[in-house]
DNA sequence: GTAATAGTGTCTTTCAGACAATATCGA
DNA sequence: TCGATATTGTCTGAAAGACACTATTAC
C-alpha cells in the first residue's frame, strides 16, 4: 500500500501537525513579534511566524518548547500557553496541516537565532505588522495572539512575563502601555498593583535606571486571578 | 513504502485528528454534558465525550459541527467554539493521535441520539460526572470545557446560548445559578442585565411560564462584551 | 537649584451587595 | 385572598478615574 492510497483507505487519514508561535516581547517601549523569513517554499522569502512540525513521538507542547527554544535561543523563564489550533483544508499548500498555535511571551531578549527553517528571524514591532503579508493563515494567528494577551493582561498576572525576574511598578506599567498602545494613569496603575494582595511581592531592593527616585523592586506575586480586573 | 515506515522517514509524519465534543446544557435547573458510553475498543464500555476523526477534505470546524449534528440532531441554534487541542503522544493507544476540543452551548434538547461509534449518549449532570472514569484524557477536556463555560458568562452575553430564542431574565438567571453551581440575588441580576446597554433586547412580549407576575421576554443583545462582568 | 520618576492622598462617580417595597399574575 | 415571581428602589461600601501633592534620586 502506498502513501497515497492509504488516506484514502482508513477511516483516520493522515495529516501533519505544527506548531506556530506567537512569541511576543516588549523592545524600547514597544510590542514586538518574532517572525521569520522563510527559506523554503512555499512562501518562500515572505514573513511568517516561526514554527515546524511535530516529531513523531513528540509531545505537542514539547514541540513548541523546542521550537521556541531554537528561535530565541532561551528555553525557560518564558510563558508559553497553547492558544488554537488551525487546520483548514487549503491552509498549506503542500499537504493536509493542522497547526497549533502557542503564545510566548518573553522578557527583552538578545537579538534571535535564524530556525533551520529560516533564513532570517527578527523582532518586528506589531504596529508595523499591518504592513506586512504573513504566510499561511499566520495574520490570523498573530491576531488572534494579540487579542489573547490583551485580553488576558487585565485579569491575570501575565504581564509580569515580559518583565525580568525583578521589576519596578513603572516598568510594569509600560508593559501594559505597550500591550494596549495606550497610557495609563501611573498613580492609579500603582494603586492598583500594590494594594492588590498578592500580584506582587516586594523584594526590598530599588532601582533607579529610569531616573528619579528610586522604585521599589518587585517580583511576580501568588496571585492567579486579579479581580477586579485592569480595565483598559 | 509500508505505512509503519512512513513515519521514520519523512519530516512530517502522519498523525490522526479528531475533534472532540464537550457539549453543555441545562436540564431541570442542572447543567449537563452529553457523554456518550463507547461501543468499540479501546475503552468500550465506558464513558467518554462524543467525537470522531476529521475526514481528509474536512475542516476541522466543519467536522466539529457535523459530530455535533450526528450526536444532537441538531444543526444550528447552537453555540461551538473551539477550546484547546491535546495531543500527548500517548493519549490514544491505537495511534499517534491530536484532537481539537470543541465547547458547544446548547438550549434543552430531545433526548441525544447515538452517533456510529457509540452505543448509547445521554445528558449526565456535570455535578455526577466527578464519580465516572471517562475514556482518554476527557476529564481534562471536560474540566476544561466546564471552566470555559464558567469563566466565559462572567463577561460575555454567552448564557443567553442555554436558553431558547426569547427568554426572560429569571430563565437567564437560572441558567447562570446553574453553570455557577450557586445562587445569585435576582434583583441585583436583573439590575445589572437590564441595564447594560446592548445586552437584552426586549421583545415586547411576556410570560408566566414560571409563575407569578408576568415577566419580559427578551432576545440576545447586540453587545459581545460585559464590562465590568457579572461577578461569579 | 531643576528635571524626572515614585509614591500618597483626596474627591467624585460608578457599581456591586444587601435587602425593603411594590407589581402582577395564577389558584 | 395567598403564593410566587418580576421589577423598582434605597442604602452602603469597594474601587476606578481624575488629579493635587510630597519624596527622592541624578544632574
Amino acid at each position: 500500500m502506498t502513501i497515497s492510497t492509504y488516506a484514502q483507505n482508513v477511516s483516520h487519514p493522515p495529516f501533519a501537525v505544527t506548531v506556530d508561535l506567537v512569541v511576543l516581547t516588549i523592545r524600547e517601549s514597544e510590542l514586538c513579534v518574532l517572525l521569520v523569513q522563510r527559506g523554503e517554499e512555499p512562501f518562500s522569502g515572505q514573513w511568517a511566524l516561526p514554527g515546524g512540525f511535530v516529531l513523531v513521538d513528540e509531545d505537542i507542547e514539547a514541540a513548541a518548547y523546542r521550537e521556541l527554544a531554537e528561535e530565541t535561543g532561551v528555553s525557560e523563564g518564558l510563558h508559553l500557553e497553547q492558544l488554537a489550533s488551525y487546520g483548514a483544508p487549503d491552509r498549506d499548500p503542500r499537504m493536509r496541516t493542522v497547526s497549533v498555535a502557542w503564545l510566548a511571551l518573553a522578557p527583552e531578549l538578545a537579538e534571535p537565532v535564524a530556525g533551520t527553517d529560516a533564513a532570517h528571524a527578527e523582532w518586528v514591532p506589531v504596529a508595523e505588522t499591518g504592513l506586512l503579508t504573513l504566510a499561511f493563515d499566520h495574520e490570523r494567528i498573530l491576531a488572534d495572539g494579540l487579542e489573547r494577551a490583551r485580553a488576558k493582561i487585565e485579569y491575570s498576572p501575565l504581564a509580569a512575563a515580559f518583565c525580568p525576574t525583578e521589576f519596578t511598578v513603572g516598568q510594569l506599567r509600560k508593559v501594559y502601555e505597550a500591550v494596549w498602545g495606550h497610557s495609563l494613569d501611573p498613580r492609579n496603575f500603582h494603586r492598583k498593583v500594590t494594594r492588590t494582595e498578592g500580584f506582587l511581592s516586594e523584594t526590598g531592593g530599588t532601582s533607579t535606571i529610569d531616573g528619579g527616585r528610586p522604585a521599589k523592586l518587585y517580583r511576580a506575586g501568588t496571585r492567579a486571578m486579579l479581580n477586579p480586573p485592569i480595565r483598559r
